[in-house]
RNA sequence: GUGGGUAUAGCGUAGCUGGUUAACGCGUCAGUUUGUGGCACUGAAGACCGUCGGUUCGAAUCCGACUAUCCACCCCA
C-alpha cells in the first residue's frame, strides 16, 4: 500500500517547529494587544461572491487561484486572504456601529492555487490587522508602526519598508490614461505579458523585469505626479509621521498591489534573503472596500504578514525563536512496585504544572537514563525497592550531575517544585 | 498556467561510462557483567533505488511518460 502524501503546496508543522510557531504567535498577539487590536476569528470558507466583490473580479487571485468547493448544492470558497472575510464579519455583526476606529487582528491560514515555490504555498499562514474608521494618515502610520514593531521584536534583519500611494479612483483613472498614452506608441516592442497589462492593469508595466520594457518604461509618468490634492496631502503627512517616528522607508512608485481594494497608501516590507518571494508583509488603505461590501462608506486599512515567509527569513538569518521545551523530571523506575509509585508521582507532579515523565517502554535503567538525557530532562530520580523501603530517593540534576536526597513523603511534590524554581532562578541569574 | 533542475533507508548523501548480497554519516533500538545519561566501542532494525513502461542476457545506473518536489516567471503574504 503506497503511502499517502500531503497535497502539493501544503506543509506539516512538526512538534519541534510548532514550538516556534507558538512563540511567534504569542509575540504577535501581545504586540497587537499593545496597539489596541483584539483578535477576530472568522470562517475558513465564505461565499464566493465575497471575494469576487472584495478582492476584485479582475485580480489573479480571484480569476485563477481560488479554491472553490461545492458540497450539497452550495458553493463556497476557501479564503485566499483575510481582509474580505474580516470586513464582512465586522459589518455583519455591527462592529462598525461601535466606537471607531475598530482594531482587529487575526492569525489564520489562506488558500491559493498557485505553483508552489520558495516562500509560496497553497496553504499559508497570515497574521493580519484591520483598522476601520479613520481616514487620517495617523492611522496609516500606526498600522505601519505596528508591522515594524513586530518585525523588530521577532528579530529579523534586512527587511525594508517600501511605501507608495496609488491615490483614489479618480487619481488612478487619470494616471492610467497617462500611462496608456505613454506606452501606446511602443506597444509592439513590449513583451507579451506587458501588452496584456497595457489593457488590463497598466501600472504593472512599470514592474516588468524584461530589459526592453524596463528601458521603455524608464521615463514613464509616475503615479505620485497624478495624485489629487487630498491624496497628495495624505501621502505627505504619512511620510512626515513615519519620519517623526523614526521609521525608515523608501518611496517606491512601482508598488502596485494586486488586490483591487487598495486606495492611497500601499506598503510592503521586503527582504532579499529568501529568494524571489521577498514580501514578508504587505498592506495598505482600502477606503472603498467597506462600501463595496454593502456597508456605509468607511475608510479602513490593514496589512497581511506571511508567517512562513517571516520564519523563512528568520531561519536564513540564523535566528530561532524558541528552544524546545524539555521535561522537568524523569522518574526511572526499577521493578513493578517502583513503576506503580512512579506513575503516581508523575501524576501528582503534573497536577502542579510540573512536566514529569516516567518509563512506558519497559526499558533498563541505563536505557532510561539515555532517554531522559535525549528529551532534555532537567532532573532524574531513580526509584527502586531500596528507595521505596527507605522512603527517600536521590534527585539528580542532569546538567551538573549534582545529586541530593529527598524524602518520598506527601511533601515531595512541593519540595521538588521549590528545588526546581530555585534552580531556574539560579540559572536566570547566571545568565545575567 | 509557462520554463528549468532534482527524485537512493526517518534525515543528509555516495554509487549512475549498465554486471552478483545498494554504501556512508546522523538518527532510532539493543548491548559493553548485574542501580545512574552525555564520550567511546559492538551489534541490530530500516530502501521493492518516486511510479509505470521501454532498451538489454542483465538497470538505481540508459530512454520515455507520469507524479512529487525545488527554483524561476506570472502573481502575492
Amino acid at each position: 500500500m503506497a503511502l499517502l502524501k500531503r497535497p502539493n503546496g501544503t506543509e506539516d508543522i512538526l512538534p519541534a517547529a510548532s514550538r516556534e510557531w507558538q512563540a511567534l504567535e504569542q509575540l504577535l498577539r501581545t504586540t497587537a494587544d499593545t496597539y489596541g487590536f483584539s483578535e477576530i476569528r472568522i470562517p475558513t470558507f465564505e461565499q464566493t461572491e465575497l471575494f469576487c466583490r472584495g478582492v476584485g473580479e479582475t485580480t489573479d487571485v480571484v480569476q485563477k487561484e481560488m479554491y472553490t468547493v461545492t458540497a450539497r448544492e452550495s458553493t463556497f470558497t476557501l479564503r485566499p486572504e483575510g481582509t474580505a472575510g474580516t470586513i464582512r464579519a465586522m459589518l455583519q455583526n455591527g462592529l462598525l456601529n461601535e466606537a471607531l476606529p475598530q482594531r482587529v487582528y487575526y492569525i489564520l491560514s489562506c488558500f491559493r492555487h498557485e505553483r508552489p515555490q520558495a516562500g509560496r504555498l497553497r496553504e499559508f499562514h497570515q497574521f493580519g490587522v484591520e483598522m476601520a474608521g479613520s481616514p487620517h494618515p495617523a492611522a496609516d502610520a500606526e498600522v505601519i508602526g505596528l508591522a515594524r514593531q513586530i518585525l523588530e521584536r521577532v528579530g529579523v534583519h534586512n527587511v525594508e519598508l517600501h511605501i507608495n500611494s496609488i491615490g483614489c479612483p479618480d487619481c488612478r483613472k487619470r494616471y492610467h490614461e497617462a500611462l496608456r498614452s505613454y506606452f501606446m506608441p511602443h506597444r509592439e516592442e513590449l513583451c507579451e505579458t506587458c501588452q496584456e497589462r497595457l489593457d488590463k492593469n497598466p501600472m504593472r508595466l512599470l514592474d516588468c523585469k524584461s530589459p526592453v520594457c524596463g528601458e521603455i518604461g524608464k521615463d514613464a509618468p509616475v503615479i505620485l505626479d497624478y495624485l489629487c490634492e487630498e491624496c497628495s496631502a495624505h501621502f505627505e503627512k504619512l511620510k512626515a509621521l513615519l519620519t517623526e517616528q523614526g521609521i525608515a522607508f523608501t518611496v517606491d512608485p512601482r508598488i502596485v498591489r494586486g488586490l483591487d481594494y487598495y486606495t492611497r497608501t500601499v506598503f510592503e516590507f521586503v527582504t532579499t534573503d529568501i529568494g524571489a518571494q521577498g514580501t514578508v508583509c504587505g498592506g495598505g488603505r482600502y477606503d472603498g472596500l467597506i462600501a463595496q461590501l454593502g456597508g456605509a462608506p468607511t475608510p479602513a486599512l490593514g496589512f497581511g504578514m506571511g508567517l512562513e515567509r517571516l520564519l523563512l527569513t528568520l531561519h536564513k538569518q540564523g535566528t530561532v525563536l524558541s528552544e524546545p521545551k524539555g521535561c522537568d523530571i524523569y522518574i526511572v523506575p526499577m521493578g513493578e512496585a517502583a513503576a506503580d509509585k512512579a506513575m503516581l508521582l508523575t501524576a501528582q507532579l503534573r497536577q502542579e504544572g510540573i512536566c514529569a515523565q516516567t518509563d512506558v517502554m519497559g526499558r533498563s535503567l541505563r536505557a532510561q537514563m539515555k532517554y531522559a538525557d535525549k528529551i532534555g530532562a532537567r532532573y532524574t530520580m531513580v526509584l527502586g525497592d531500596n528507595e521505596l523501603a527507605q522512603g527517600e530517593a536521590v534527585l539528580k540534576q542532569m546538567q551538573s550531575g549534582e545529586k541530593l536526597t529527598v524524602a518520598l513523603d506527601d511533601k515531595f511534590v512541593s519540595r521538588f517544585s521549590d528545588i526546581e524554581i530555585a534552580d531556574r532562578l539560579a540559572g536566570a541569574a547566571a545568565a545575567l
